[in-house]
DNA sequence: CAGACTATGGTTAGTTC
DNA sequence: TGAACTAACCATAGTCT
């Protein structure tokens, strides 16, 4: 409901100082807002990280951030450095590259212990089964029974078949229960025996997977954060 | 002149991150232009004193200040925190407890880092003479004459051994060939690759890398003091 | 990739409550 | 002091050049 016909709306404001003190004052306040809200779109929108520091007239600091001011003062002092350098001896330049240089350290050594993490899931898998299901190849003593008994049987049909292959005879396991050792032909991997004493046996690990499941113990990781990061010093009064 | 009727003009964008990466950079470029307009007005018109700092997503910098980026920075670094002490204090600690924390952190990944790879070291040694050692488990077909003779041998050792452990004797492999071989008796077949698993690890990309050749990028700026102090790092392309 | 263009949507000066 | 309102001005997404 238009009080007053009158109103005059917005008009074109020429672009020099406003005199009256409480017009300026409305006008800051309500540009200082738009000026956060245009900045911290442009982060939403663009990924574009930004520091905005207002003094106002009134000697009152006004600032914005993201992801912090601290965080954009220092990534831009760090760089800024070589070229600015008497500007900065006003502050704890050391303390800024320090915490700088940290950060990045800390991300190579994040990088580089999950390589090895990666790295010492495959080992492990590579070596656990072989380990595990290479109780044959351990000292007799620790065998029990059923071990001797069965290392007899694939002894002998391995002997055995290495008697027809010293004939030159064509090879294949047959028979109902191979249960022999050396099998596998691929060149590139050592392929093990079908059929073993059950006790012994384990569920097949994938590699594939194992690696996939060390991976995914890995927390995901947090995409976003406190967007507005806005923070005025005094700005009740200013 | 309309080229074309079927014109859609400005339409309400959603506020999140533009997918479409030339529209961002189009995006980025007009908001970034006029983020800087804006805050000039805001100088302008309130005289208040403003520095703008911008990251772009392709980690070029711009920033605005007046009467200077560097004026701001340093009121803001030096005189604002003096002007609300507790602020002040509250943000100093923060500071080193950062420091500290990160310390403390960089401490802990070393000696992760340490025993990650001392780790890696030793599963490396169980692993290879273990693979290398297993020329026997792959086809006998593989195998050469002196190897295939060895195998016999071994065979029969070992059946020898096997029968007097059969009948209590102790036993202790012997001879110069103690041959650890029969690899493997699983219930079902697994496949281990002869090679080393796949590096994962690459060298980490040093970010002091990443800002040293975003300095190199900087145009030689002249510490201006216009009333518009807008800077630009590799301002031409977006 | 920068400009031009245009239809929208957003911002805001000035006012009143 | 701040909120609401209004009309005008301005910024800009999408498109084309």
């Amino acid at each position: 409901m238009a009080r007053n016909m009158n109103v005059k709306g917005c008009r074109k404001i020429e672009m020099k100082k406003i005199s009256k003190e409480s017009n300026l004052h409305v006008t800051f306040s309500k540009r200082r807002n738009g000026l956060f809200k245009k900045a911290s779109e442009l982060c939403t929108l663009c990924g574009a990280q930004v520091a905005l520091i207002i003094f106002s007239p009134g000697q009152k600091v006004f600032s914005f951030g993201h992801p912090t001011v601290d965080f954009v003062l220092n990534r831009f002092l760090t760089r800024a450095l070589p070229q600015n350098f008497s500007s900065m001896q006003f502050i704890e330049a050391n303390l800024s590259a320090n915490l700088c240089n940290l950060n990045t350290e800390l991300t190579e050594l994040s990088e580089l212990e999950d390589a090895e993490k990666t790295r010492s899931v495959m080992l492990n898998t590579l070596r656990k089964p072989t380990l595990e299901k290479c109780w044959w190849a351990g000292p007799m003593e620790a065998m029990n029974l059923p071990q001797l008994e069965l290392l007899k049987a694939s002894l002998e049909e391995l002997k055995s078949t290495y008697n027809l292959k010293a004939d030159g005879t064509q090879f294949h396991f047959q028979g109902s229960n191979p249960g022999q050792f050396l099998a596998g032909s691929s060149s590139r991997s050592i392929t093990l025996p079908q059929q073993a004493p059950p006790q012994l046996s384990q569920p097949p690990i994938s590699l594939a997977n194992q690696i996939f499941d060390g991976n995914s113990l890995m927390a995901p990781l947090p995409t976003g954060q406190g967007l507005d990061n806005i923070r005025g010093f005094d700005p009740i009064f200013y």
